[in-house]
DNA sequence: ATGGTCGGCAACCGA
């Protein structure tokens, strides 16, 4: 079982490359941030067409998540159920035992800002989700863009970057909690030392060429599923792409047998 | 890297 996730920068923009990528990669899952679309516009026809179902949860101009998967979700929740529904950063979808969770965590702008205050809390909020809603024994992943890097392997320049927004220690603490509640990051299980990043901001020139990027785009699961995992990788094949932009995206292959 | 470029949407905001 192959999964993926990917920051689209608005899907309709991104429609082509999107398909493309689905034709010659066949994930069974990915999961979409930044789909920028209200749900009544959502791409529905084409990907279906692609031969994908689709569950989305979105809004005007901002935010918005998917999860596209090959076979039908036998479940589907989108959001907290609280006052942190006003952004759709949340989907879940269910198959078979298998839970999957896409969020889209807010950026946080400048770690003076309110904007950072609301990612603490968000990351809060998504911990005590996990904790009231499922057990760390449960078969359980968690994708998307975290707008976290955890760990010095994952900026590229971790003694000048550390205290910026995305790589904070306030940040790190919020992460933590919610990994100490029973998540594994498959991507370093698999490649313990190797710093790849997923994530290139198109407002630096030759941002991949250079190295200047960031892993703030995750893969974690729980123990369980964790066990199953056989790799993980990040994408980063030029093919895909016409222009450069924040083209994100990270894999990881489950031995469901 | 300290400016730049995208997408959405109709002026600028968010990343």
């Amino acid at each position: 079982m192959k999964i993926a996730s990917f920051n689209v920068n608005g899907i309709r923009a991104r429609m082509p490359v999107l398909v493309r990528w689905l034709a010659s990669e066949k994930p069974d899952i990915v999961c979409l941030q930044e789909t920028k679309v209200q749900d009544a516009d959502f791409p529905v026809t084409e990907l279906t067409e692609a031969g994908y179902q689709c569950a989305y949860r979105g809004q005007k101009s901002y935010n918005g998540v998917a999860i596209l998967s090959r076979v039908v979700p036998e479940q589907v929740d989108a959001g907290f159920g609280d006052e942190f529904d006003k952004e759709a950063r949340l989907i879940a979808a269910r198959f078979g035992g298998l839970w999957v969770v896409n969020t889209y965590i807010p950026q946080g702008q400048d770690p003076a800002s309110e904007k950072f205050r609301y990612k603490l809390e968000w990351i809060a909020r998504l911990g005590r989700f996990f904790s009231e809603g499922f057990l760390p024994a449960d078969p359980l992943v968690w994708v998307g863009d975290f707008n976290v890097a955890p760990s010095p392997l994952d900026v590229y320049d971790p003694q000048t970057l550390l205290g910026s927004v995305c790589y904070h220690p306030e940040e790190h603490r919020a992460l933590s909690a919610v990994e100490r509640w029973g998540f594994v990051d498959i991507y370093r299980r698999h490649r313990p030392e190797d710093p790849s990043f997923s994530f290139f901001d198109y407002r630096v020139p030759n941002a991949v060429k250079r190295g200047i990027g960031w892993r703030i785009d995750h893969i974690w699961a729980t123990e369980s599923m964790a066990e199953k995992s056989t790799g993980a990788w990040i994408d980063l094949e030029p093919r895909t792409w016409e222009k450069p932009s924040d083209h994100t995206f990270i894999l990881a292959e489950f031995d469901l047998a």
